[in-house]
DNA sequence: CGTTTATTTGAGACAACTCAAGTTGCGTGG
DNA sequence: CCACGCAACTTGAGTTGTCTCAAATAAACG
């Protein structure tokens, strides 16, 4: 746990392209997430007010504690959300992945942080005009409840997770999340391409650095998975599936 | 982590009151959780819709899995809120005190189940009419939004809370927490008129009934907090708050 | 190519877990 | 009113898995 008191980088810069993004229409994620739960119509109305913001890896997108000035889409990467505990730890509190909604608009200021693993794409939304498209339709707001209501139900699988005491079962639940945010339907492609540090899954599953090591060298011994600097392998899902559950 | 496989008690026997609960005029949630985020009128038209339902001790409400037909706002008394893990074991996942806001009523099914640890009195409404009061204003939906997000926040706190890994702190900060929730703001009562199980607290805190009992009585000897038949009274707060806080 | 960051490995301590008995409290029924 | 049964709570002794500390690679980056 001695992992990460900083994080991985300094400055909040964020590079951020004024430019309009393009119309949703040939957004893969239309039918995904937040947006996913909109009318056409209402894309495009939400589409008009927001711009594209690229975050390069590894920089921070916001801050916890920061006031709320602007809300996400993600469209493309994987960001790392944490929160800071009392005794200066940082908590990973999740990932998200295209489609996600990050930040809670109607609440003034951020309860997390966020930075890129990769190159990340998002849309970004001032929370005002957020709001206000949320006004304009009372439909949006069933929208925002629901995305919210899935975002609980992360939370909840996360405490579960976190309830389990031995390393391996929370390892391996771990990487069955990962690889099934990455799934395709009709692919049975095995390859997850993100490089996780070890210390954000430690930081995630509240283990140290070096358990969180030795865990995924014994999965990595048994041909359960494979760790390239591409990312990760699923070798044996089946096995791995067995071991989340063994308790 | 040998607690509790079975809910405390078998049947689901919920013995509700058929009569129309009086309007929210003297109800003292009128201020608190979901309700207290209505307008007066708002809150007599949802009055118009609600029933009062009363539980008995250890009677289970709603189980998890079962269909969402009800949703519920508690008035009175305690209720243990729990998901039932993969291996069998039961993750307590918080208590439900007056004002909170049971089940969430777009979701078809419950995604946990719900019993009393004391007598309980609720507010009780079908889900559709819940969800058409939803429809009748549209800025109810964002009432219910922040509802959400602050259960989010709570779990949030409980991610938080699982990731320590010594017992005393765990256990402080799950005493708090017990404690504010009672707390009146000027009253300077220290006592929590509440017993709850060690098997919850156990199950809450993914910890061995026996580490918990061992825990609270360590602070009961060193005059923290004081376990009656009644509740728990908090003897030093001060004390208590720096155990929390010590890692 | 040197500096920083991430990963890997080892040895030992310790806190929580497991298992196994007790004890207490409380409601039920004789 | 006491005996009984059940559930919750206590206590002890031994085990174990993760953490800690420390140090050696290996990779990433400018």
């Amino acid at each position: 746990m001695t992992s990460s008191r900083e994080p991985a980088r300094g400055d909040p810069a964020k590079s951020l392209l004024g430019e309009k993004s393009r119309a949703c229409d040939y957004c893969e994620l239309r039918n995904r997430g937040f947006c996913g739960r909109l009318t056409a119509e209402q894309q495009s109305l939400l589409a008009a007010k927001s711009r594209l913001a690229t975050l390069e890896a590894h920089k921070t997108l916001f801050r916890q504690g920061d006031e709320t000035d602007h809300v996400y889409v993600v469209r493309n990467g994987l960001l790392r959300l944490y929160q800071r505990l009392l005794d200066g730890r940082r908590q990973v509190i999740g990932f998200a992945k295209p489609g996600d909604l990050l930040l809670f608009p109607l609440s003034g200021h951020n309860d997390y942080g966020a930075d890129a693993l990769d190159a990340a794409y998002l849309c970004q939304f001032r929370r005002e005009d957020f709001i206000s498209f949320l006004r304009c339709d009372p439909e949006l707001w069933g929208a925002l409840a629901v995305t919210v209501q899935e975002d609980l139900l992360q939370s909840r699988r996360q405490v579960a997770l976190l309830s389990q005491r031995r390393a391996e079962p929370k390892v391996a639940q771990f990487l069955l999340t990962l690889h099934e945010s990455y799934a395709r339907p009709n692919n049975e492609t095995t390859l997850v391409p993100v490089r996780v540090p070890q210390a954000d899954i430690a930081d995630f599953l509240g283990m140290t650095v070096e358990t969180v090591n030795r865990t995924l060298a014994r999965f990595v011994r048994e041909a359960v998975i494979s760790v390239t600097k591409r990312g990760i392998d699923f070798l044996d899902l089946r096995r791995l599936k067995a071991i989340a559950e063994s308790f």
